[in-house]
DNA sequence: GTCTATAAGAAGATAGAC
DNA sequence: GTCTATCTTCTTATAGAC
């Protein structure tokens, strides 16, 4: 790696750790293994390497189209993988999606830094939402809308059944983020999570709000 | 409110908007309509300001036993009062819990503060946790517990229910703190959460989960 | 591109008058 | 307890040699 892209993936490592004014353009340089100086020939200031993270990383989240969005941004595609789906198949595919979450080194260490500095920058603020919250919500929504149609899924309220989904993968990404060791635990929740939400509201001979409106217009 | 007292409060408000570093001694000072120099007359130092404010929150803390506890620490008092509870009132109690939480301007301030310090302190990490996702899980766990135990909710791993009552409502506090304006929207997101979690995992007429063992064992 | 030396400025904290 | 003046330290950033 060339000293240009080392200097953003230690300054990256060291932002998310300690927030942005609380690290010195000398550690930066200091990790890189050169002096603090050496450093504004790659960049103009300290302030330029924060930029440049924002941008690698706008870069890569529209590259990837984040891991929440599954394959990609073709909700319909992903609809057709998921309409003949196990509940196997589905906790594989929650906890690859935590799990890269997690583990994607990049990702995992701009999530922290966005935390850390999301109040002081609205446009950070802008980003953290809509990266962790309404574009994962809007996308599952896409997706659990087709299933409904596919008859895969309920036919419920599909904004709460989204909320329903999405909220405790969020939360537990947030335990794991603090905590790393509550990991293998949260994996544990996470597919006790899905097995649930399947039970909740999946369409198979279990489906339980399939069996209440039989139960209803029995009693009708 | 004497000066000491209202430094706190103004570094508070300070602190959660800008986080410490980008905050001046000065800044708090011109707050509160002094000079920096005569801060040092009511804390030794910055840090002091800082570790007062992580003080009274812990008094606070103690003394409200948090609004997510809903009366108190005392699970089986409370759950006597959910035993014979209808969703209209089980949203009114989700609406004043969230609307605490949120309203409530010493709570909100210094949980926007923690979020943005919380990476620079294991202990403020720890806290974090502590006050925004296991002692709201476990409070609510034991209350499910009791409310499972009278009938009221399904005999469910409760573990997972709780999850499935809190994860929206950390969610949409997520939401709230970072764009106030969303703030109507979560309300009635909350309020349609609540009533969607009754339907399913409540035991009423209405009962999926209830209604789908009937299913079942008619089946047999 | 990297270094040493150093300038420039910011922010925390103190001294001492009132 | 509050002020002005000032000290001290730390950090960013530049200058200029190699």
């Amino acid at each position: 790696m060339d000293t240009k892209q080392r200097i953003l993936d230690e300054a990256l490592t060291l932002f998310s750790e300690k927030g942005y004014a609380n690290v010195f353009v000398a550690d930066i340089a200091e990790r890189v293994g050169i002096k603090a100086p050496s450093l504004y020939k790659h960049y103009k200031n300290k302030q330029a390497i924060f930029d440049a993270i924002i941008e690698e990383m706008n870069r890569r989240f529209l590259e990837e189209a984040g891991a929440l969005q599954i394959s990609g941004a073709n909700a319909e595609q992903d609809a057709e993988i998921y309409q003949h789906i196990s509940e196997e198949q589905l906790i594989t595919l929650g906890n690859n999606l935590f799990l890269y979450f997690l583990h994607d080194d990049y990702t995992r260490r701009f999530r922290k830094m966005l935390t850390i500095e999301q109040f002081h920058d609205k446009k950070l603020a802008a980003a953290y939402m809509k990266q962790y919250v309404d574009d994962p919500l809007s996308y599952q929504g896409m997706l659990f809308d087709l299933m409904v149609s596919a008859g895969v899924l309920q036919a419920e309220n599909v904004e709460i059944m989204t909320l329903h989904f999405y909220a405790p993968i969020y939360l537990l990404l947030t335990i794991c983020d603090r905590e790393p060791a509550r990991e293998e635990e949260a994996l544990k929740t996470m597919e006790a999570h899905i097995r649930q939400f399947n039970k909740l509201y999946g369409r198979d001979e279990n489906s339980i709000l399939d069996n209440k409106k039989r139960a209803r217009s029995k009693r009708k």
